[in-house]
DNA sequence: CGAATAATTGATCTTAGTCAACTGCTGTGG
DNA sequence: CCACAGCAGTTGACTAAGATCAATTATTCG
């Protein structure tokens, strides 16, 4: 089973690039912008929907937590992603939570605002059926790796995953600056497994290691070891 | 964290419902009717869409095969349900298999007339939306419960949603009578350990077993099993 | 009926989770 | 600017959940 980082990305910042100038300019109409602190909650699990959210600038991550406390993280939003839209448009609560992981900028569009643009703009019906079917595959494979690879490789996988997302937008900085808590929340394990396996990847030549951030030394390789199915040491 | 069996509950039958009488036969004037022994493939991982699945009679599996033959189980589809229409909105190959768990009987669309369809009943197009990004949080529910939750809760938490689909078409039969080997991979893990646990909720007095059926005993202690937080015992 | 398949059971081993102590970094106020 | 409190990360020892292996017993189906 290979494994393609391409296979675990939504792609939500497609919903809005797919709108005409005219379009854009009617959308960004409605919106409201907004700055949030590291740490805050964009939305949480249990609450109503009150509209979504398009992030300009900085990294959020949705999650569940745990009665334990421990969070199960699903996915981090970067630059250019649309959230929150799924509970809005199934009109049910938050099934997750929205937090910053970093100071974010980005724009909030009202429930009713919404609605309208997408009664105003037919062919925005058609780009959230198509991310959301692709959603859905990605959802499938998370569930499968979770489920079925052990904590190095899916380790090994997310890190691809990753330096991707945080590579995108600064070229010059592909390192990945996450905290240790919440890397171990992404691929499911213990902060204190997750320490050791990033000391052994560092000794082994995989990844460089300063202070928090992580950066990819060896992707190949480390796609090697995503791919493996129990042939590893 | 209170675990509701409904949060865990696909709605695809919500597509076809959503239709008027006039629509419907629109709809089935443009399908080809498909009887499919057990064991028998859908659609397969890699492979390319052709059209959509409406399932009238029996229980399919949607799953993803591991390299070492482990599958994982996503969720088990049952009368009503549309099936595999998310690949083939996104127009990408499927993410996932689908088999039949019983004999099944299924109407076949094939990829045009559906999406003539979209085009020809617009409201179809809000009930797709509805039910995507309603399966969204289902599917961020199976995440958590695999990733956070142990075997045990795990196992009760889906033999009750299993027993609501089973429950669903025949009122005096709501024995689960999936292969064990089937249920293993619903709940991840390996057809051993689930043969223990079944036994201990037999000997506790949760389960009738009947050969290979299950036949739910206690629900509400169940429910409160699957609920538990590294407090049974 | 008998071969093939599925389920059960027991024993052992491994992964990864937990607990506890310690180190080091960060930021704040004196 | 330094001290210290608080938090994040590290390390080691121990434990337990669950996987794997191996052998046996039921069940199903041709």
């Amino acid at each position: 089973m290979k494994m393609h980082i391409h296979k675990f990305a939504f792609e939500s910042h497609k919903i809005i690039d797919s709108l005409t100038d005219a379009e854009k300019s009617d959308f960004f109409d409605k919106t409201e912008q907004l700055s949030f602190k590291k740490g805050k909650l964009l939305f949480y699990e249990g609450g109503i929907p009150s509209g979504v959210f398009l992030l300009k600038r900085g990294k959020t991550k949705i999650f569940k937590t745990g009665i334990d406390g421990k969070d199960q993280i699903f996915y981090i939003y970067s630059e250019g992603d649309l959230m929150g839209y799924h509970a809005l448009l199934c009109q049910e609560p938050y099934e997750d939570s929205c937090e910053t992981l970093e100071p974010c900028e980005f724009l909030f569009i009202g429930k009713q605002a919404f609605t309208e643009l997408l009664q105003t703009i037919p062919h925005l019906k058609d780009t959230l059926i198509q991310n959301m079917s692709h959603e859905f595959g990605v959802m499938v494979n998370i569930i499968a790796v979770l489920a079925q690879k052990p904590v190095r490789e899916r380790l090994a996988l997310f890190l691809l995953i990753l330096q991707a997302k945080y590579t995108k937008q600064t070229l010059e900085d592909a390192r990945i600056t996450l905290p240790r808590e919440d890397l171990a929340n992404i691929i499911g394990t213990a902060r204190e497994n997750l320490g050791r396996l990033l000391k052994e990847f560092r000794e082994d030549g995989l990844v460089f290691i300063d202070k928090k951030a992580i950066l990819i030394r060896d992707a190949s390789r480390l796609q090697h070891l995503a791919d493996a199915n129990y042939a590893y040491r």
